[in-house]
DNA sequence: CGCCTCATCTTGACAATGGACAGATGTGGC
DNA sequence: GCCACATCTGTCCATTGTCAAGATGAGGCG
């Protein structure tokens, strides 16, 4: 009746739990994130099309810890990113949106279900919990480089660098680069969006 | 072997792909984009399920249909808007993005589902001049408001105007209105973000 | 060591889906 | 009046996700 969460050692399978995320991965690179499918994944790690179930539930819970998982190392990519820069807020905030467009641009199919709510379970904590993580890097930084901004303008402010950078990174990762980069290279892009970004949102005044 | 009443049309159904158009709004709508099933959409229509092959070939083709529409839809958004705001650059971009975020407020399952490339046919000649007309009337204002710009520079303007609109409009139709109104009203925070990239894109110097 | 509990994994079944096909049925051209 | 053809129906098939029941092996306890 006791469900155990985490199974405690390696059984059948070495570890079905890292194989089964790991052909997510692959699965969702080769065909998209909405094609991923469950009995395909168990055939990449090499088990039975029910072989999940223990583990993750359902299909939904397969995904919701791929999600899960992409939300940490997301917050994890600014984290390391701001860790190397200058202590300025300016700085660190386009350290922050560099860390975020990396790690679209490094991933993108895990990016793009990582926002496909449909495919995920919205109830579950860890998963959300990975959320908050990942966007508080850059409400830190925000919030340290505009230290005198009322509540609701810095709000503001967060709202639009978070626009702006999950912007790009969406458009770049599904499929839109075409417009976004024209004649120029995708990393001056980038750099010129995030600047862009670091600049409106640091604005002095309200 | 359930009988069906069928309207008195000029064909078996009125205008069948008018109505199928619609029953993937509606279906889309109730359950996400993603889950938008063919013979759901047969069955809301009243017929069988392979009746949408000699309108649209396959399930791709029906969806990108779909998008077609709504890129032709969020373009005429924005074009309605400007043409009752005044011929100033600012109020003109303004009232593009407004336009852009008021459809895919009104239309949040229908955006979504224009930007699942996965789910569409990239080669369409439809979609793609659909989806280029969409994003054609920010490009026109942004480039009418800065006349002296170079194009790599106002390339960089228009790739930072587009990816904070569209990811306002973005993070708001995939479940993370939490995460972007705050306190604060819907209304107050868009208007927030479409000022402050108004005034990012049209600013003076490189 | 022997056994026993239980999580893990397999097998088989089921309903639902998308696509392909042959055939019925109405529409418009001749 | 008659025929070519687009439209629509019913049926079949491979595939999918989930469930139920059984096999398998790990680790605990005597």
């Amino acid at each position: 009746m006791t469900v155990r969460q985490k199974p405690r050692g390696r059984f059948h399978h070495g570890d079905l739990r890292r194989a089964l995320l790991d052909a997510v991965a692959e699965a969702a690179l080769e065909h998209g994130p909405e094609a991923v499918t469950l009995r395909d994944c168990a055939r990449r790690a090499g088990v039975a099309h029910s072989a999940a179930a223990p583990h993750f539930g359902d299909k939904r819970g397969l995904l919701t810890a791929f999600a899960t998982e992409g939300f940490e190392r997301l917050g994890a990519a600014q984290e390391a990113a701001m860790a190397t820069a200058p202590r300025t807020a300016s700085a660190q905030l386009t350290a922050s949106g560099r860390g975020y467009i990396g790690f679209a641009r490094a991933n993108p199919a895990h990016f793009r279900l990582m926002f496909r709510e449909a495919l995920l379970d919205g109830t579950d904590p860890a998963l959300n919990a990975a959320r908050e993580g990942a966007w508080a890097p850059l409400e830190r930084s925000l919030r340290a480089g505009l230290p005198r901004l009322g509540e609701p303008a810095l709000h503001q402010r967060l709202v639009l660098a978070w626009s702006a950078v999950h912007g790009f990174a969406t458009l770049e990762s599904e499929g839109a680069q075409h417009i976004l980069h024209g004649a120029e290279s995708a990393d001056a892009a980038a750099e010129a969006c995030i600047a862009a970004v670091v600049r409106a949102a640091l604005r002095r005044g309200d």
